[in-house]
Order: C-alpha cells, then sequence, then structure tokens
DNA sequence: TTTCAGTCAATAAA
DNA sequence: TTTATTGACTGAAA
C-alpha cells in the first residue's frame, strides 16, 4: 500500500514538474507576444510621425509652388509693363535722334570734332591716321593732352566723300571730353538716364547683334565708342552687370552703347572703319600720291612697323622710333624729288610743304625718342637699361654712362651696344638664361640685411608696386616661362645686383621717402574714402568696396574648379547665383586661380602629382591639370615652394654665368 | 572672342 | 610698418 502511495505520489511530483516546465514556456510565449505588440505600436507610432511628417512636406511644397507662381505672375507683369514701357521709348530715341542731328547741324564746322581718347595711342589696331596729331589737326583740333580719357559721344564721317584727299580725312569720330569744361554736354542725358533704369542684359544683346550684323569687331567698337580694350568689351558684352548693380562709372559704357544703338550715323561710320581695317576699301588709292598722302602713307607703314615688331617681341619703344625716323626721312628724301604739282596737292594750308611736314613729324618723333630716353619717375626701357642703371635718381649724361662703363671693365663693348642697341638687343634676349630664383634670393637677402623695403626696391629699380615685387620675389618664375616683359625684370634686378653702389644708392632713396612719408602724413587725412581723379582735381567719392570671398565660396569655387577648370557661361551663371557672387567676379576668380595655379605648379616639378582629373576632357591639357591638384594649388606652404624653387635652381644655376659674360660686354 | 600674363590696389597677416 | 594675398583690370596672345 505504502509502495503504491509512493508510486502515485511520485508520478504526481513528475506531472507537477511538466506542468510547471509549460507554465514557464507559456511566460516566455507571453512575454515575447508582449514585445511584439510593444514593437508593433512603436512601428504604428513612427509610421503615424512620417505620415505627419510627409502631410507637412506636402503643405510646405504647395505653399512655394504657390509662391513661385505669384512670383512667376509679377516677372510677367514686369516684364509686360518693361515692354511697354520700351515701347514707348521707342518714340523717345526718334526724336532725342532728331534732336541731336539738330543740334550738330547747328554747330560750326569746328564743333564737329573733338580729341579722341588718349587710348587711341596704345592701340596698334587702329591705323596711325586715328592717332597721330596730324590726323587731330585735320580733325580742326589741336593735339589731345595725354593725360585725358575721353569717352565717345557720337560718331560722325565728315561731310566730303569724293575729294581726293586721303579716304582718312572722312572717318573722323566725334568725341566730346567727360572732363570738367566738356562734362557739361552730358549732364542733360545723364540725369535722364539715372532716372531710368537700362536693360543691360537687352543693350548688349543688341550692340552683339549689331555689331554681328555689320561685321564690326569689338577691338574697334570698344575702342571708338566705349573708350575700352577689347577684353573688357567682351567681358561686359558677354557678362553685363545689372544696371542697379553698377557704379557711375560702370554705367558709362552702358550709356555709351545705348547712344551708339541710336544712332545709325555711328553704326555706319563703325562699319566703314571697320572695312578699311580689314582692308576691303583701301586706305591709300592713288599711285600717284599727294604730299598728304605720303605722309600718312608713311605713318600707315609705321603703324604696321608698330605693330609687327610689338607683336614679335615687345622691342622698346626707342628702336621703333628710331626706325620709324629713318623711314620718315627716306621719305623725306623721296618726296622732296617729286613734281611740284604733287607736292602742292590737297593739303591742310597750315602745311607749308611736304618735306616741312614731314620735318616736322620727324621732330615730333624726336622729341618722343627724347620723353622715352629720359623718362622721369619710371625705370628706363629694357634697351636703355643696358647703359644706365635705373636706379640713378637724376637723369645722367653721356659722360657718367661711359665712366660707368670704364667702371665696369666694358667700355668698348658697351659703345658697340649703343650703335647696335636695336639689333643685338633680341639675341641678346633671346640667348640669355638667368637663374631667376638665385637672383630673386641674393635680392631678398640684400634688402633684408640692408634694411630695403619692397617698396622702394619696386619704385626705384623695377618700377613697379610693392605687392609687385612681393609676388616677384617670393614666386619666381623660371627664366624660360617668363615673357620679354617678365624678363625684364629680372634683369632689372641682376643689373642691380651687380651695382657696387646699388645698397647706397637705394638706402638714401628710403631716408628720403620716409622723410617724405613723415612731412606729408598730416595731409593725408582726406585721403581716407576719396581718391583724386587724375587731370580733373575732382574727388571720386565713389569707391568700390573690395570683394573678399569667404571660406565657404573659395571652397565652393575649388571644388567647381576640380570638375570643371573652364567653366561654361552657364556654369559660371549658376555659381554666382548659387554663391550670390558677380558673374564677374566668378569668372574672375577662375582666370586668378587658373593663372596662380599654373604659376605655382610651374615651379613644382618635383612633386606634381599626377592625378586623373575628371576634367580631362576641357580644353586643359592632362598635364595641366595634373599640377591643379592640392599640392599645388596657390596656397600652398611656403616650405613646400621652397623646395621646389631649389631643385629649379639648380637645373638653372649653370647658365647664370653666360649672362655675367654677356653684360660685360664679352659677348 | 576667350584666355593669359602682368600688374595694381585694397586688404589681411606678420 | 612691412609683406603677402587676392579680386580686378589691361593689353596681348591663342
Amino acid at each position: 500500500m505504502m509502495r503504491m502511495m509512493k508510486m502515485f505520489a511520485s508520478r504526481d511530483i513528475r506531472d507537477l514538474h511538466h506542468l510547471e516546465e509549460e507554465v514557464q514556456k507559456l511566460q516566455e510565449v507571453q512575454e515575447r507576444s508582449a514585445n511584439h505588440i510593444a514593437l508593433l505600436q512603436e512601428v504604428q507610432e513612427r509610421s503615424a510621425n512620417h505620415i505627419t511628417l510627409l502631410k507637412e512636406v506636402q503643405e510646405r511644397s504647395a505653399n512655394h509652388i504657390a509662391l513661385l507662381q505669384q512670383q512667376l505672375a509679377n516677372k510677367t507683369q514686369d516684364i509686360q509693363r518693361l515692354q511697354a514701357k520700351l515701347q514707348s521709348q521707342q518714340d523717345y530715341e526718334k526724336i532725342k535722334t532728331e534732336l541731336r542731328t539738330l543740334r550738330a547741324r547747328t554747330q560750326t564746322e569746328d564743333d564737329v570734332f573733338s580729341t579722341p581718347s588718349d587710348s587711341t595711342e596704345n592701340d596698334p589696331e587702329i591705323p596711325r591716321e586715328f592717332k597721330t596729331p596730324e590726323f587731330h589737326h585735320f580733325c580742326g583740333k589741336e593735339e589731345p593732352s595725354s593725360e585725358s580719357k575721353l569717352p565717345v559721344e557720337n560718331m560722325r564721317s565728315s561731310s566730303s566723300s569724293s575729294s581726293s584727299s586721303s579716304v582718312s580725312l572722312h572717318m573722323c569720330v566725334k568725341e566730346e571730353s567727360m572732363s570738367e569744361s566738356d562734362g557739361l554736354l552730358y549732364e542733360d542725358e545723364d540725369e535722364e538716364d539715372e532716372e531710368e533704369e537700362l536693360d543691360t542684359s537687352r543693350l548688349t544683346r543688341r550692340v552683339r547683334e549689331t555689331l554681328q550684323k555689320h561685321s564690326i569687331g569689338q577691338r574697334v567698337f570698344g575702342h571708338f565708342v566705349l573708350g575700352l580694350s577689347q577684353g573688357t568689351v567682351s567681358d561686359i558684352l558677354a557678362r553685363p552687370k545689372p544696371w542697379r548693380t553698377l557704379t557711375r562709372r560702370g554705367r558709362e559704357p552702358f550709356l555709351r552703347m545705348k547712344t551708339f544703338l541710336s544712332d545709325q550715323t555711328s553704326v555706319q561710320t563703325l562699319t566703314d572703319i571697320q572695312e578699311r581695317l580689314r582692308g576691303i576699301i583701301p586706305w591709300v588709292r592713288s599711285p600717284e600720291m599727294s604730299s598728304d598722302q605720303v605722309i600718312r602713307n608713311i605713318l600707315d607703314q609705321n603703324r604696321s612697323k608698330l605693330m609687327d615688331v610689338d607683336g614679335r617681341c615687345q622691342r622698346g619703344s626707342e628702336d621703333v622710333i628710331r626706325d620709324i625716323l629713318h623711314q620718315a626721312k627716306h621719305e623725306m628724301h623721296v618726296t622732296s624729288e617729286m613734281p611740284e604739282e604733287v607736292h602742292c596737292g590737297t593739303r591742310d594750308p597750315s602745311v607749308q610743304s611736304p618735306a616741312d611736314f614731314v620735318q616736322s613729324i620727324i621732330r615730333k618723333v624726336k622729341c618722343e625718342m627724347d620723353e622715352d630716353t629720359h623718362p622721369s619717375g619710371s625705370p628706363a626701357p629694357l634697351s636703355i637699361i643696358t647703359h644706365s642703371f635705373p636706379t640713378d635718381p637724376e637723369p645722367r649724361t653721356q659722360e657718367c654712362i661711359q665712366q660707368e662703363c670704364v667702371q665696369q671693365e666694358c667700355v668698348q663693348q658697351e659703345c658697340v651696344q649703343q650703335v647696335c642697341v636695336g639689333s643685338c638687343e633680341d639675341e641678346i634676349l633671346e640667348s640669355l638664361d638667368l637663374d631667376t630664383v638665385s637672383i630673386t634670393q641674393r635680392v631678398k637677402e640684400a634688402l633684408v640685411l640692408n634694411n630695403i623695403g619692397q617698396r622702394v626696391f619696386g619704385e626705384e629699380v623695377l618700377g613697379l608696386t610693392q605687392s609687385s615685387v612681393s609676388e616677384l620675389l617670393s614666386r619666381p618664375k623660371p627664366w624660360t616661362k617668363l615673357s620679354l616683359k617678365g624678363k625684364e625684370n629680372f634683369i632689372r634686378m641682376h643689373r642691380w645686383l651687380q651695382d657696387p653702389h646699388n645698397v647706397q644708392r637705394l638706402t638714401k632713396t628710403d631716408q628720403r621717402a620716409r622723410l617724405k612719408r613723415d612731412s606729408q602724413r598730416p595731409s593725408d587725412a582726406p585721403g581716407h574714402g576719396f581718391c583724386l581723379s587724375a587731370g580733373s582735381g575732382a574727388f571720386e567719392a565713389i569707391k568700390r568696396p573690395r570683394v573678399v570671398l569667404s571660406a565657404h565660396e573659395k571652397d565652393s569655387l575649388r571644388a567647381a574648379y576640380q570638375l570643371e577648370p573652364y567653366p561654361s557661361q552657364y556654369t559660371i551663371e549658376r555659381l554666382a547665383s548659387q554663391l550670390a557672387l558677380q558673374t564677374s567676379t566668378v569668372s574672375n576668380w577662375f582666370y586668378n586661380y587658373r593663372s596662380r595655379i599654373r604659376r605655382d605648379g610651374l615651379t613644382e616639378p618635383v612633386q606634381t602629382r599626377t592625378v586623373q582629373s575628371p576634367a580631362s576632357s576641357s580644353p586643359v591639357s592632362s598635364g595641366l591639370v595634373s599640377v591643379k591638384q592640392e599640392a599645388c594649388d596657390p596656397e600652398m606652404e611656403e616650405d613646400t615652394h621652397r623646395h621646389t624653387c631649389v631643385s629649379v635652381a639648380v637645373q638653372s644655376v649653370t647658365k647664370a654665368e653666360d649672362l655675367n659674360e654677356l653684360l660685360r660686354g664679352e659677348r
């Protein structure tokens, strides 16, 4: 019995254990279910949040779309209003043109022509007829002041076109000065234009169309109408700034464009000029030239010569003038043998005879030559520094030059150089190979050792500003990469290093400059925020603040550069828009960045990293792109730069002796 | 017509 | 105060 009871008891215990295990399992299942429910609830909550967020985004998008639609509607209205305004102004333009024509008719013959811009003098593309004092003389005006920068208000050809005189006589362009005396002539129009906002994009588009239609080049347009260089014209036409962002000075070209477009005569005249420049209409027509034509022919040939010389090697002006002089003398001789009737062709009454006139040209050329030979306040042209040191505080006489020759033991050689200065110089420069790094190193040491500032050195020795000197000394380009103009600076530095009295001279100059600055200090105060405009004496109150790009903007531009080193117009505009910058600022940044990367990359052959650039398909070569990586960043560390400079120095140091030989006249 | 080389001037950095 | 940097400009070259 007992055994039976024990058996049952043990079975119950086993069952109990089973039950307990099952209960435990059930509890686990329950816990898991609870967790699942919690997770489900969480998911549900999150989904609800997402739905809410989506709804919010939807609402915002709807609002944004509504806003954009509203803006679009406003813009459309603005466009319509502007179009209507433009329509109404078309009549106004006609009236204005008529008034201008009427005004011009009432003016006397002398008032028709005025002095052209002094920029004419520097433009080799423009015929000499437009540049020379004789041209101004023919136009009925005195020789223009070299200081005045004159804009073009209008352009007209002279009344007679059938005269036997040179056709250039009929191509005079009327220009009116913006200087104090003539500025009033603009007053009315300026006031009108200040009230009226110009659509610069439309204006430039119209100008582009007109120029294209009449095959007028930007150079000619820029020169005669805007008084600007071709590069600037290209930039203005491609990227016109909005009217409101322009300063008074910046608006000037657009006002001139407007005037140009409104006057058909201007377009016609410019077309005529362009055709003559392209040779469609010859400058000299008759084989039997009159005296005036002979003179013009000389000038024209000289113009070609200047262009040729400038294009070839930018030779010193002295040589060119010498050639001109020679040519003029030769022509004078030929002309003096001409028959009398040719001499007495149609010419200006003030000209006594062709020979006299040519001699007057020679005199003027001589004067120009003298001015170039002894410039005041700036170092001499390259051809001159082979004879004298530019550090001289006073003009040097021939005796002084010869004395220096003795000091340098090269009297004979220098004399030979003086005789053949023009012809030898090109060869000399071509054969030279200076160690620019070594030169700048020595100059830097000399300046530091003698406590001479870059400013004084730049002004007295190189004719450059402090910033340019700083750049030259800290990042000298290899000699072979320099243009002729660039080489000039290193030759000057080399000459300065060779001058035994170089430091002495500069120290004196530095002391004088300091004293002068100290004495002038109290009067400097009004200069803040203003600058005195050259020649006019008037203060220019408007001073454009310098654009300083933020780190973020620079980063963005650098990133854009990595993708597209030569950005399209569209990219530039997009970048400008995204960064809230002007398109010109963006394009300038790209120009400068490319330029500075090239500059720094050139002195870093060792560390150049060849990285496959995404821009390999761009116009830039892959080799150049490889240079444009981080190691060659324009803002790279000075030490890295020095290291690379040294490697360049090692390469070129052996050739420095050549120059020594050359400058001693041993070649 | 666009891009480059050289330069200036304003400004930042030393 | 000097030097370095950099946006802008011009004339020339591509």
